[in-house]
Order: C-alpha cells, then structure tokens, then sequence
RNA sequence: GCGCUUGUAGCUCAGUCGGAUAGAGCGAAUGCCUUCUAAGCAUUAGGUCGCAGGUUCGAUUCCUGCCAGGCGCACCA
C-alpha cells in the first residue's frame, strides 16, 4: 500500500513535529486534519514542500516563517528526520518548508514498483464505493456515432481507474428499446423492404437499407405482415441486428459491459409499479389532470415531470425513475451517469429521482457531461458519414484512426470541454501525436531491455543498486514514478480519467530526457558497470509505470514500434 | 428569459484540495545521431490566465457582476 510511501513518511513526521510543538504551548493552533504536500515545480524547492506555517500564521498570530521555524527545530530536536527519511529541510520563501528525501527513502518507490508490477499504482481508496457506471446507452436503432466514441472510451477508462482505486463498479449499457422511436425504427425498415418511401420523422441512413436487406434474406415472409405486424416483425429483428452491431463494435474498441440492461425489463413483473410504490412511500408522487406526475420541483428541478401520461402510456420518464429505483435495488451505493451535453437538461431531473427515492443526491448519484466532439480531417470538418447518413460513426473513426489513438485521443481531455479529433494528426507518428510520444517511449524501455539481456548485463530488484542513481535527471524520474499511486488516486476521486493520460505523457517526457543524458548501456567496448544496471532497473519500473497507465485507459504498450 | 458549460502563448490544449518564477505540443529561429529506437532531446522567442470587483498573508484556482462562444429548457424518446 502506498500509505507506507516516503511521502506518508514525511506526513507523518510533519504532524508529529507540529503536535509536539503545540503540546510544548509554543504555538496556540489545532493540529489540521492532514499535512498538505505538494510536489514543487521548482526541483531546487527539493521533493516535497508544505505550506502548513502559512496556513497556521494567523491563528498562532506568528510570522509565518516563525512557524516553519518552530516546525522545523521540533523536526530535529525529536529526530524525526532521519525516520522519514529526510535528508534536507529548508524554509523558503513565506514560509514554505522545503523537503529532500535521502537517497534510500527517494528510490525505494523503485523497489516497490518492481515487486508490485501491475498492481503498483492501485489502493483501495474507493472500497466502500459499489459504482453503477452508466455509459454509451445508444439507442439501438442506428449505429454509434462520435459522442457515444467519446463516452464508451472515457467511460472505460474510469471504470478501469474507479476499479483500480478499490471500488467495485460494473459497466453497464442501459438499451432504450421501449417507444416511440422503436416503431418508427421499424417502420422505417419496413418501408425500405417494401420499397415505399420512409417515414418523414423516420430513420434515413444507408444501415437501414442493409438492415431491411439482411432481414428480407431471411425472413421474405415479413413482407406479407399486415402494417402493424409487419412493424412490430421488422422492428424486433432489426432491433437485435442492431443491437449485435453495436456490440461488436464496442467489443473491437476495447470497451466491455457488465449488463446491456433492457428499458422494457423495467415493466415485466410489476417492477414497475414496485417502483412506483417506493417512491410514493416517499410522498412525491401525484395525480392531475389524468396524468402521474413526480414532483421533482422539491428537489431543484425546474419543474414536476410527468411519469404516467394521461392517456396511460408510459412517458420516458418512467423508465428513467424506475432504473434508478433498479440500480438502487440492486445494490449499487453510487450512481454514475455518463450523458451527452444534449443531455444536460436532464441533470435536474434525474438527480431530482434520487431524492426522491429518498436517497441523497449527493452522495448516491453523479451526472457527468460529455461535450460534443468534432472531427477534422484536410483541414476540415468532417461531418457526412456513408453508413449513418449525417453522422460519423466509431466505425468510421477507427478504420481511420486505429483502436489506440482513437480512444488515448479522446480519453486525454477533460470530458466538460469541447474537443476536435484531427485525423491528420492522429496518423502521425511524432511528437505531435500524443499517443504516440507515450508508446515510443514504452517501446524504447523495451529495445533497451533487449539489449541489455544481449549484453549479459542483468538488472532487477536483486542487483539493484540504488546510491548509483545520483544524477538530477534520475531523480527527476523516481520522483515522477512515485507520484503514479497519487494520481489515480485523483483521477478516480475527482472522476478525471485523462489526468492519467497527462500523467503519461508526462512521464514519457521525463524518461525521454533520462535517456538522452544519462546512458543506459556501456558504449563500445566499455565493461558494463553496476550503474548501468542500475539504470536498467530503473527503466524497467518505468516501462512498468508507463504500461500500468496505459492499462488504464485502454490503450495498448506495445514492445516494438 | 431561465439553467448548465467554456474563455490560459499565434494554433490545439494541461493546470483536484487556493501557494513560490502559470506549463506542454505545434508553429517560428538554432543546435544534437560512426555506438541503447531521432516516432527522440536541447536552447531561444512568445502571456493584462475574457473584463471588473470581492474574500485571503497569497487567487488562473473560491464568490459576485458583466462581455463572448457552445448547449439545453416536451404528457418526445
């Protein structure tokens, strides 16, 4: 467990100093909850630095270097330094104090990344956390276009990272195949198959002409249904063709569901009215003007919203009340919904659900937005698609792109902000392209490795050697590794899966600079020395931090490029 | 009109919990391969962090107002 890391060391250390130093009357404040530390960008500001004097100045009506001053001393007086393994303390600035680990505290992460491989990075922060994560959630009626690329990417990626930080989530797909639009799904394929003109608020993507293709072969009799029939027929088997499309196509991205979970499984065995009852139980439910309304206006919607129409169908928002009622039931203690920014509306009302069921919206539901995506390609937008009609679908996006950069893309911004896809540039193999920049460097640990094998020059934890890594630019890179753990940590708490992708690219920057300076392999015909092992082994942990990352978007850390 | 969201270098964008000199890639200029993957590295240039207030020892970060872009406001699904 990372708890027992150097900086938990340090934390420690810190708390006790400053509890012994309130204790001894020097200074009148409460001991805060945690130590905040920070890593500095400034490397002469050493490994870590905390502004607890700052923060502490005002209410001990000291300077605040004064402070950093009687934390200090406490540090040395009590001999805790050497215990957290601190080599140097320093007050700087305001009254900042300045952390230096020894060499022994500062490459142990080294150890520890080596003996953990893939585990290394993984706590269980979350485990009191059982995630529904709710994503994609296509209709099943046409093919998966950019904004559902977007979410089943990211949407993977934080389930791969919520799981890494101890929670336990299953992924699920929630399949509207209820309504309106199902019919018209139907309707529409019939009316290819019998050569009529579709509905004018009907589907009008090539993929229907296929679909209507594909079950006229097999099912010719469909044509002689009557109207209804003939519907009801083409819509169910076009629905599950549909449906087995989708699937495919997810499954080929990467991307793996626990349950594709039916809206019309919400009406069988009276679940519905089940559902129903509980949240009347809760005293939010009413009845006017012959519709069944849910008075969401108590929790901050804009207004009630109508569940049972008046003419006695179903509104969607029946299906919405009665999944969250399902999720809950099932034991789920947190909710999480991926929606698309045309989504966003829906924020008020769906949060409004859980407080109505009773339950805390705070604590059991989280609604996260995905803005659009655009796509360039040329210098141009692209926005006309052959099989869908309008829209470019993942498909279309992969076959130009590629598994690994379509989804790294996608996963490396923040989902609240709009984002273009520049194809161009996604099939570069530079700096430029991100992807790219993180894989190669992956691929060139693992051409080092090889050689080193060639070499006869062994590594590892067993000969590992760490008061060999002195140099400014190793230290640099044991710092950076040391911070994996932190950052999933973030990413999962704060739901930011693409902080981990910058996390990478930071990383590989780091080693590529590593590598440039600091020769890995003796040259010529040089005898290889203790240090070049040691630094095989520290790049060995590298590969193993890059590939641990990677794994957690998704996206593949190839050994050969 | 109401609600959500965004505004950071010429371009595309990072920057949880407020901290020291605001970062990266591209683009521009100049360097680094007879030996580990140059799909790489280095140096230089480039900024009123949309604007104006407020809270604070300290604000790109938190609060308010304004300006500008995007999206949404159904007994549709």
């Amino acid at each position: 467990m990372s708890e027992s890391s150097a900086q938990a060391l340090v934390q420690s250390a810190i708390a006790d100093a400053l509890k012994r130093v309130i204790a001894a009357g020097e200074i009148n404040a409460q001991l805060p909850k945690a130590i905040k530390l920070d890593r500095p960008k400034n490397r002469e500001h050493g490994d870590y630095a905390t502004s607890i004097a700052l923060a502490l100045a005002k209410s001990s009506d000291l300077a605040p270097r004064a402070v950093a001053e009687l934390i200090v001393k406490s540090l040395i007086d009590n001999d805790l330094l050497s215990k957290a393994g601190i080599s140097k303390v320093e007050i700087a600035g305001p009254g900042f104090i300045n952390i230096t680990l020894n060499n022994a505290s500062q490459t142990a992460v080294v150890i520890e990344i080596l003996s953990k491989a893939k585990k290394f990075g993984h706590g269980n922060w979350l485990s009191d956390k059982k995630v529904n994560l709710e994503f994609v959630s296509a209709n099943p009626t046409g093919p998966l276009h950019l904004g559902h690329t977007r979410w089943a990417a990211v949407g993977d990626a934080l389930g791969r990272v919520l799981s890494a930080a101890g929670a336990e989530v299953s992924r699920e797909f929630y399949i509207n195949d209820r309504g309106n639009q199902m019919d018209l799904f139907g309707a529409s394929i019939r009316a290819v198959a019998l050569g009529q003109e579709r509905p004018t608020d009907g589907y009008h993507g090539e993929y229907i002409i296929d679909l209507a293709n594909e079950i006229v072969k097999s099912n010719p009799e469909f044509l002689k249904l009557s109207e209804a029939d003939g519907v009801n027929a083409f819509r169910d088997t076009g629905y599950k063709l549909q449906l087995k499309q989708q699937q495919g196509v997810l499954d080929n991205f990467g991307t793996h569901f626990d349950t594709w979970f039916s809206e019309k499984s919400l009406y069988e065995n009276d679940f519905f009215t089940h559902s129903l009852e509980k949240l009347k139980s809760q005293g939010h439910v009413y009845e006017t003007d012959g519709a069944v309304w849910l008075r969401t206006s108590d929790f901050g919607d804009d207004k009630d919203r109508v569940m049972i129409k008046s003419d006695g169908s179903f509104a969607y928002f029946a299906s919405d009340s009665a999944y969250y009622v399902s999720k809950r039931e099932r034991g789920f203690n947190l909710c999480i919904y991926m929606l698309g920014a045309d989504h966003h509306g829906y924020v008020g009302r769906i949060k409004a659900i859980a407080a109505c069921a009773g339950d805390d919206p705070k604590l059991n539901i989280e609604i996260l937005i995905g803005q659009m995506v655009k796509i360039m390609e040329g210098g141009e937008e692209l926005k006309l698609s052959k099989r869908a009609g309008t829209i470019i679908t993942l498909e279309e996006l992969v076959e130009k792109v590629g598994v690994d950069a379509a989804r790294y893309t996608l996963i490396r911004y923040p989902t609240d902000t709009p984002m273009v896809m520049d194809v161009d540039l996604l099939r570069k193999n530079t700096n430029e392209n991100p992807v790219y920049y993180v894989q190669y460097a992956h691929a060139r640990i693992c051409a080092v490795l090889r050689n080193a094998k060639d070499l006869g020059i062994s590594y590892g934890v067993n000969q590992f050697k760490p008061e060999l890594l002195v140099h400014e630019r190793e230290r640099e890179l044991i710092g950076l590794l040391a911070e994996f753990p932190r950052v999933v940590q973030g990413a999962a708490q704060i739901r930011e899966p693409h902080r981990v992708a910058r996390y990478a690219e930071e990383l590989a920057g780091v080693y590529h600079r590593f590598y440039n300076d600091c020769r890995v392999l003796p040259l010529g015909d040089e005898k290889s020395s203790e240090l070049n092992s040691a630094r095989a082994t520290l790049s060995l942990a590298t590969a193993q931090v890059i590939s641990n990352a990677l794994d957690l978007l998704g996206v593949s850390a190839p050994e050969k490029m």
